[in-house]
DNA sequence: TTCTTGTCACCTAGGTGTTAATAT
DNA sequence: ATATTAACACCTAGGTGACAAGAA
């Protein structure tokens, strides 16, 4: 199983419609794509995925998708390739690719919770985070910098 | 074969006796050990290690060492595991320990060349570089950057 | 109009040697 | 004495949205 973290911060995106700015030499996400993975096989080798479908028949709005792959080392492996992989789809972290936002409270909830867009902000510093968990950002940072994040246990 | 990247001037540094900064939390080596691989089998696993080892008998004095590992498909591939490994020894990146500088020279070539320490240099920014050809630096910027730097061809 | 691009000030994040304080 | 540590100013490197200029 695989749990999407940061869940609440694209929960908030969501329900105002989420954009991502693109660019010619290519852009960020933010919020960042980024999952924890349960009952994995120690001993095995599996490929992690990720790709870009439509919503919808509108243009611009690519629904991320999550694959994992287990790389089964028998010789056939071919014929079980069906059965060998998964692919998860979070519908929260769904997105409107644009070149200058739209939606101005979308720009407001970017200024608010992501770091480099620090300079923006116009709150006093102890004014947030409002809405959000105190420790949500300090958490996504420190899942950022960690090359191997230690799996906790999924809260029910 | 392997050929050692910024060969020029880790044999500035050696000419004086290379010292690196150690500290508690860890602390990057500079110059980096960065090396270009040829000959290598395109249809081959390989694996690449790095190992430290004493120079001599006395404390501090670690000789770098490079390792490129035949990755055996055969089953039995234990048997061979003698002539399926490589080592290379750069004598040139041998280094001192140190937790402060004891040589001046060493402190003063790393201000010069070490792009991080830029704030230490007192001379004008024409003057520099002096005794290093021109596109060393710039070259190394873009080696850093670069996941997948392309090999060109050694010279004579 | 509408959409796209390039530049900018303002940040985060972290790699330097210096220096003064603290161990050993 | 000598060796180590911690805080610091000064950098590199690059991720933000704002804004003005340009393209479609």
């Amino acid at each position: 199983s695989v749990q999407l973290e940061m869940k609440a911060l694209w929960d908030e995106f969501n329900q105002l419609g989420t954009e991502m700015i693109v660019t010619k030499a290519g852009r960020r996400m933010f919020p960042t794509f980024q999952v924890k993975l349960f009952g994995m096989d120690p001993m095995a080798d599996y490929m992690l995925l990720m790709d870009f479908v439509p919503v919808d028949d509108k243009r611009y709005r690519y629904q991320p998708r999550f694959h994992v792959v287990y790389v089964d080392p028998r010789k056939d492996s071919e014929k079980y390739a069906e059965e060998n992989f998964k692919t998860f789809v979070f519908e929260e972290t769904r997105f409107t690719a644009v070149t200058a936002y739209q939606n101005h409270r979308i720009t407001q909830l970017k200024i608010a919770s992501n770091p480099f867009a620090k300079g923006f902000r116009d709150c006093d510093p102890e004014d947030w985070p409002r809405n959000h968990r105190p420790s949500a950002l300090p958490l996504m940072s420190a899942f950022a910098r960690s090359r191997n994040p230690v799996a906790s246990p999924t809260q029910p």
